[in-house]
DNA sequence: CTGTTAGCGCTTTCAT
DNA sequence: ATGAAAGCGCTAACAG
């Protein structure tokens, strides 16, 4: 064993290409301190065949009790890890591995959608991975690609991109492919998405009712299809009211755009401002709350999405379980991997209106 | 398969579910694998040996051209994906997956380290699996054992049992295992920690010169390493000042017991109750935000931690970089890959105390 | 109850 | 520049 040549990083990353993985380890080979033992190694050692080992690692019960012993001594004494690659290998060449795709690590909603498919998901012995895209949809593809090649058993996303179209062909293999919080384009896949368009009607009926008619919608970004159905929510129930000049009170923001505070700082100027305000997701509600400030008494506000000590700063929200998301579409997962013929189906997650008060600040004219 | 039959919408979903080839541009020379498409596969449809189209695969320069031009249109028109499972296998069964086990998929704390750790990883070309105990110290094995079955790369890990000597072994066969946030317990492994005695001596120090000597220390759960380094680093600071009598303000919360908000309830009814707070973790600062209600002007308070709008209520907090935690220690993780014999380290992160408000609010005697 | 044979998909000799 | 053979570690399918 002569040594695999000095791989400087610029050297492996040269070389790989083509089809090959676009990122290979650039450490340096492992010396490993002691290599593994084997099957084989453990049946040596035991005095039996490989496959006696195998019987009782496997828990058959075709085993005599005193070679049992033996083989588990001996393995316990080689320290054996039985190798799930050649076991899968074996078995048709997948893993019990699921990949989540999130857009971005730092939005707690991931989170707690993680937490309800991890939960399902060990039910069934399967194991979830999380990997994000920084919500960059230029990544998404290279990501996905990288988990595919893990031989993933299946994939659960929330999509960024505006197109997987590149994941028909995996699909047709039989790789599930379950989509969260948006559906997919170009790609006919399970989903689950949240009652966005109830959700900031309801809002928007709540504040009507409280007397409002300058009612101000901010989110960003606006181009996600979730915002859009949130969108749409806020301009159904307007129209249902008979307002019709809300427009000018839409703040929109792109990525680049000004932030969800500016937006906020920006309407409150405006000669006729409004005297409420629903915000899109949570990172909107962060900004509105900050950009109100003082005001905080007198302009109603109801936000999209639950946060740590909304209760205690008594912040009327839509909410909604993100666990509930997660675990039904694990459920999803596991009725495709099931049975790969079902069409598709998308199931809503509902919404409801939680009331403490921020929602509930009645419009000065009408107290 | 005789008719092409009509299509409508659903018509098409339903049967290229059955018929997988209908969708694809049905050059007949296209095997109807049921399965994917091996190197195998592949070479025959080229008219080359596996051994060519590995070649290719892998960017190996020995290729003609129009070789590698028949392999690659071959591959794609397969849909071929190199499978990684064989690939390791025949490498020696490593993948370069590294598990980052954490406590609760519900703690934005574990995100924002994630996100720091899978930055460094991917720039190794390591992927990182999140994998979660559920803060339950007997759950901790079983998924680590799970993991180590997968043959992951290396071990990122907060511990949560009171012993991780059951790793011993597996480190020894040369997985790396570098514990976040606290040690490992009867296990020698790298480690990136907190400075939290400081932490919590500098808060204390802050409100012992806003005029305070009542300071109260609010956490949950008081087991582990962290909280009661944070304790020592209280008494410490309160020690020094000549503070001897503050034992009866430490609400030291078990998982079980009283919330932190009921502890500090319970505080603020006691007849010399605390005029200052410091809380131990985030949670515990929720529970004082809570608790403190209409007090939230007149308690001084500083919580170890920053979190969501702590800054827009003027919270001062005991605060570090979590993405650096992550960052550290996937550091570490491609350092003892790369050699595995350097003595064990163990990094500390700083703190800082970011002043809002809350903690500079003076004693009332000393105003 | 236990062993032998074969092969999962890939890559490493070693030929040609 | 290309191919044949062997084997990574494991487990079905058959012996015995």
């Amino acid at each position: 064993m002569t040594e695999p040549a000095e791989t400087t990083e610029a050297g492996v990353i040269a070389r790989s290409e083509a089809i090959s993985d676009s990122a290979w380890p650039a450490t340096s080979t492992v010396l490993q301190t002691q290599s593994r033992a084997t099957l084989a190694d453990v049946g040596r050692l035991a005095g039996v065949s490989p496959k006696t080992v195998s019987r009782v690692i496997l828990g058959s019960t075709n085993v005599a009790d005193d070679t049992r012993d033996r083989v588990l001594t001996a393995a316990r004494s080689l320290r054996f890890r039985p190798n799930h690659l050649a076991r899968n290998l074996r078995h048709g060449s997948v893993t019990n591995i699921v990949a989540f795709v999130i857009g971005d690590l730092k939005n707690p909603f991931y989170f707690l959608v993680a937490a309800g498919i991890e939960r399902e998901l060990a039910r069934h012995g399967l194991m979830m991975i999380l990997a994000s895209t920084d919500d960059d949809p230029a990544t998404e593809e290279r990501v996905v690609e990288t988990l595919l090649k893990q031989r993933v058993r299946a994939l659960l996303m929330t999509p960024i991109a505006s197109d997987q179209g590149y994941l028909e062909g995996e699909r047709q293999l039989g790789t599930p492919v379950v989509c969260i919080d948006r559906p997919a384009n170009n790609l006919i896949a399970d989903a689950v998405v949240l009652a966005n368009f109830e959700g900031t009607a309801n809002a928007v009926r709540q504040l009507i009712s409280a007397g409002h008619r300058r009612i101000a919608f901010v989110c960003s970004p606006a181009s996600l299809y979730t915002h859009q159905e949130r969108l749409r929510g806020y301009r159904h129930a307007l129209r249902e009211a008979g307002i019709t000049d809300a427009v000018q009170w839409e703040r929109l923001e792109e990525v680049d755009g000004p932030s969800a505070e500016d937006s906020v700082r920006d309407l409150l100027s405006l000669p006729q401002p409004p005297t409420a305000i629903v915000a899109g997701n949570n990172r909107a509600s962060s900004g509105v709350v900050r950009a109100l400030g003082n005001r905080f008494d007198t302009v109603a506000f109801i936000g999209f999405d639950d946060f740590e000590l909304a209760d205690a700063a008594g912040i009327t929200v839509v909410a909604y379980d993100p666990a509930e998301l997660g675990k039904q579409a694990a459920r999803l997962v596991v009725e495709r991997l099931d049975d790969p013929l079902t069409p598709p189906r998308q199931i809503e997650i509902p919404t409801r209106l939680i009331r403490r008060g921020s929602g509930e600040i009645a419009h000065p004219a009408s107290v």
